[in-house]
DNA sequence: GATTAGCACTCAACAATCAAGAGTGCTAAC
DNA sequence: GTTAGCACTCTTGATTGTTGAGTGCTAATC
């Protein structure tokens, strides 16, 4: 079977009732509050077909139509108009994006915020992958006799450091060796490279002296190395989801809340996802414990190479058109904010 | 009216079968499954006189006592043995948790995850207030030609920095002599001292000539210093709530998380409690919003001087010996763990 | 041939009713 | 002082009936 025009417009009434009410709709509903210039019966029948190609779903007989995932992304490719901020909501997003912007992180931590309080849904902000960070020098600072602070600076300016107690006091000779030697070995390779050099190899050559500090240092040193690679994701609006309907329920609210908890497994999943704005509607999510969320996310770019992650997720339906719409004015604005070639340049 | 022996055996089996089924308890359930020697009509008239001196309510005429803030606390106070960890249930705490003794971050995020398992509650760590950390030293690293990122390494280690993107490019050597003179201003300070110094007074007499430079990154760093200041307050458990019947119910299920989301809210509270092992019980906490809440907290020490705080929260219902008896095991371990007399002195 | 009015049918949701059961509080007997 | 007995209360769960929204089919209409 084909889908007509006129069926469109019926799905389009259908979803657009349903994303705002929650509710299933029937066919009275329609030719009451649409315009659709027929009546109550021709939709019911048009109703059937679409039930039957696969865009509707019936909950029970007696009750009105719900979109499925299919309509969801019929509508998102076909029947959904870009919508358009106003100039005064964007005005209003840059804005408050603007108060806050120093730290890529803060800014996208509060980016998703921003996001959360626009759309009721929660959102998160995930940082670039730092695979190819620079490493720019290493310090092993002393603290007291057992402590020493393991300290990895990137290019970039990423710092990450780990405080360590040594199983032997340490002579602070000995540190500034050390760091010199590691930095000479480890500078200029990115994190991914580093964590595949083989410690045991470029160092047990030059400093046997030290091996006993050495070899309390070094596993250390790796896992500030992991450290470094890890990405941050930050949540916001989390309790946003207590008050939609889909969620009236301790168990679904459950389910959502540990899948969000989950936040390695929620990292992968965005890290595998495809860039720029991408929208997975239901079943279309890879993993299966997705499958009643949709996911929307955009990509944003610091000096067009380095990509971190924004969007929102929630029920499948939800308002694809707007939400989308804000998401990428954000994810262009940090964007634009974290250009390299330098801040005060508008248009040009 | 005098609570005596009978009264106080009476209450004790009704708090701790309410404890363990959640349900408000009858006279007959009493008289059937504990050996109170008495019969229901005893046990009902010593009931209503508890009732009565406001240890028990009601829900309603006809369903059993459910025990009030008042009964927990004389169970807490008199009637609650110290619930002795056998050796066994000592061993696998302690093995869990030793095997991820690194940092002192890491270590009690992992003690709130194991605290969380073993009581299947809400568990929280606190990182001890750093307000005395004093400041080693403070270096402004340069990253491209209009970025540095400020960095504030402090006596015990503790290692803080941000990001900063400047208006003007700097030169590396004033960036060098920055260094030097900020660390001489601050090295030996505390934090909160630090964050009083007039900055503008200690600099502007001898390093006027790049105060361009000195004016973008002094504010820069007082926000570092004031980043540095914050506590770092863990959850672990957050979805075990939803398994508890007190929080079957989405309004109330809401407001706990509410409640937890407010991170600086309940840090403000954690460190407002007293030292030691401290129970608040419904009204007694001082925040209105925790008044179904019951909050344990025990305190662990670093040095016998800093302080943090492992703890659970939920609802009053809840096992305070055998909690109570977790956590402080747990901060005694972490106390011992990280002694700075250093390590491997087993007794004496 | 497409559209629509009409009608029988279905089913969730809600309210009303009822019985069962748990529990209390009081009284009178032990 | 303790306990048995009993009337009374109130929740809970099952049952039933009613309502209303909605469907699907058929026959009339355009």
């Amino acid at each position: 079977m084909e889908i007509n025009e006129r069926k469109l417009k019926i799905l389009q009434a259908i979803i657009s009732d349903f994303i705002s009410t929650a509710e299933p709709v029937g066919s009275r509903t329609l030719s009451k509050n649409y315009d659709l210039g027929v009546s109550a019966a021709t939709i019911r029948n048009e109703m059937a077909d679409l039930e039957d190609m696969g865009y509707l779903t019936h909950p029970h007989t007696s009750a009105g139509r719900v979109p499925s995932g299919k309509a969801y992304r019929l509508y998102v490719n076909e029947i959904m108009k870009k919508q358009e901020l106003s100039q005064r909501e964007k005005n209003a997003i840059s804005k408050r994006l603007q108060a806050n912007i120093t730290e890529l992180d803060k800014t996208i931590e509060h980016a998703a915020k921003i996001l959360s309080e626009i759309t009721n849904l929660t959102s998160f902000a995930m940082a670039p992958r730092p695979d190819e960070e620079i490493l720019k020098f290493i310090k092993i600072l002393p603290v007291d006799d057992y402590t020493v602070v393991i300290m990895i600076v990137s290019e970039s300016g990423k710092v990450t450091n780990t405080t360590l107690r040594l199983r032997v006091p340490y002579e602070e000779e000995s540190l500034t060796i050390l760091s010199k030697s590691m930095t000479y070995s480890y500078k200029g390779k990115t994190l991914s490279q580093a964590l595949t050099v083989d410690i045991i190899q470029s160092f047990e050559t030059d400093i046997e002296a030290m091996s006993v500090l050495a070899r309390d240092i070094m596993p250390n040193f790796m896992k500030t190395l992991e450290d470094m690679l890890n990405v941050n994701l930050y949540f916001d609006g989390l309790t946003n989801i207590f008050s939609i309907p889909e969620y009236n329920d301790i168990d679904r609210a459950k389910m959502f809340m540990e899948m969000i908890n989950k936040k390695e497994d929620f990292t992968k999943t965005l890290i595998s996802r495809d860039d720029g704005l991408l929208i997975t509607i239901g079943e279309e999510n890879p993993d299966v414990s997705m499958k009643d969320y949709s996911l929307i996310t955009a990509t944003y770019h610091i000096d067009g190479q380095l990509v971190g992650k924004l969007g929102v997720v929630g029920p499948t339906r939800m308002k694809y058109g707007e939400i989308t719409s804000v998401i990428e004015y954000l994810t262009d604005n940090i964007s634009q904010a974290f250009q390299v070639t330098g801040g005060k340049n508008d248009d040009e």
